[in-house]
DNA sequence: TTAAAAATGAGTAGTTCTACTCATTCATAA
DNA sequence: TTATGAATGAGTAGAACTACTCATTTTTAA
């Protein structure tokens, strides 16, 4: 990577820019820049910058207005967005308008080099506080489904089981609740905890009682 | 009961009074009325009424100032405060300002004659519903008191041994983390067990994890 | 109508915890 | 200094639950 970069950075906050401009100046590059999203519109299609920093919150247009704007148009300049919080929204507004890279203030410090790099190479960046979000929205996604999942597999008898386990009945009592045997609560309970993918004596009490909205 | 009581209604809604009047026709009675504090303590004053139903809420000057203004004067009017809401705070002022009834509007049609009746006769008159609430309170700050003096009858040891349960933690992992015996958590299990009455394969569980707060 | 799933029940072995009794060591307060 | 409580440990019996296997009857869906 020998050729210098060209980056734009718009930013309402003067001192936010100069930054910007302290923290870049390890790497080869040539910098414009800019105080709002109608400029930093203008500049990219006239200057035709490899990587435009772009702050979300700018005056006059702001950061997804330049994302939309220059959106499928012929420039070809590769536009991070900088922002402070960690709002899942705007990243994936940012993503649909074509952003490729999403950088957290919090990070920006660590991240912006890398960012840059990254992006002109070709690929995205995203701040590491931001993917780990992302992971555990995705992952708390993934386990209330796979959880809504299992509790379906249930028969209305076993579900009847689960509920009255929730509020701490033995065996005993549910057989005599349910006048069934003692064996047979039993037999559900195991074949609840199979499909449900428990093991140990207190885990379906455990279960019953984190999920009691369920049942 | 054979003289005929005289009574002073002091309500600002027209319609309440006639309705008080009503209810209180089926005893013997001589009734003045008027509509807001000032009034009902000069007339109190004047008229020494044996009984004054006032209400909480009025114009000028409220139930509770009726009461504070009178207190400890020589007038022997016994005042019945009547109220919309079954506020507690409320309750305990007027009867510290010598109140000798507490009638909820809600219960006023059943309770009014027999509040009339018990403190013209000198005893005192609440409303059931409060007395109902006022039961409840104590009972759960007597309830409380009980539970944290047993809590508090509880050594180092038995409180981390709660806490551990408290976690879903078995009596063999609780040995293995504390590096003690399985059959010493077993005792100090059954010793917790005696401490706060508690009986029966998962009521340790359910206490610790009820109580988590406190450990 | 027939096959699969669900609900019911039991046998047996093993784990986890309770419910008693008892003993040893240690610190501390009377 | 002695005795009391606290922490530690164990024996034994039984209750509660798990972890398998198996069987019968009923319901449901293909």
């Amino acid at each position: 990577m020998n050729e210098k970069i060209k980056i734009l950075i718009a930013d309402d906050h003067p001192l936010y820019r100069e930054g910007i401009k302290q923290t870049l100046a390890k790497i080869e590059c040539v910098i414009s820049e800019c105080s709002n999203g109608e400029e930093a519109i203008k500049l990219i299609l006239e200057q035709k910058p490899d990587v435009a920093i772009v702050d979300l919150r700018m005056p006059v247009k702001s950061g997804l207005d330049v994302l939309s704007e220059l959106a499928g148009g012929q420039n070809n300049a590769k536009i991070i967005l900088l922002t402070m919080y960690e709002n899942l929204n705007y990243f994936y507004q940012a993503v649909s308008f074509g952003a490729k890279g999403y950088l957290l203030k919090g990070n920006a410090v660590d991240e912006l080099i890398p960012a840059v790099k990254e992006v002109f190479a070709g690929g995205v960046f995203v701040s590491v506080n931001l993917r780990n979000e992302i992971d555990s929205v995705h992952k708390k996604e993934y386990e209330h489904k796979a959880l809504i999942f299992s509790i379906n597999t249930l028969t209305e008898a076993e579900k009847k089981i689960v509920k009255l386990v929730g509020d701490w009945k033995t065996n005993g009592e549910i057989a005599e609740l349910l006048s069934i045997s003692k064996r047979t609560v039993e037999n559900h309970r195991a074949h609840i905890s199979e499909k449900l993918n428990l093991r140990g004596t207190h885990s379906l009490i455990r279960f019953a009682i984190q999920n009691r909205e369920f049942f």
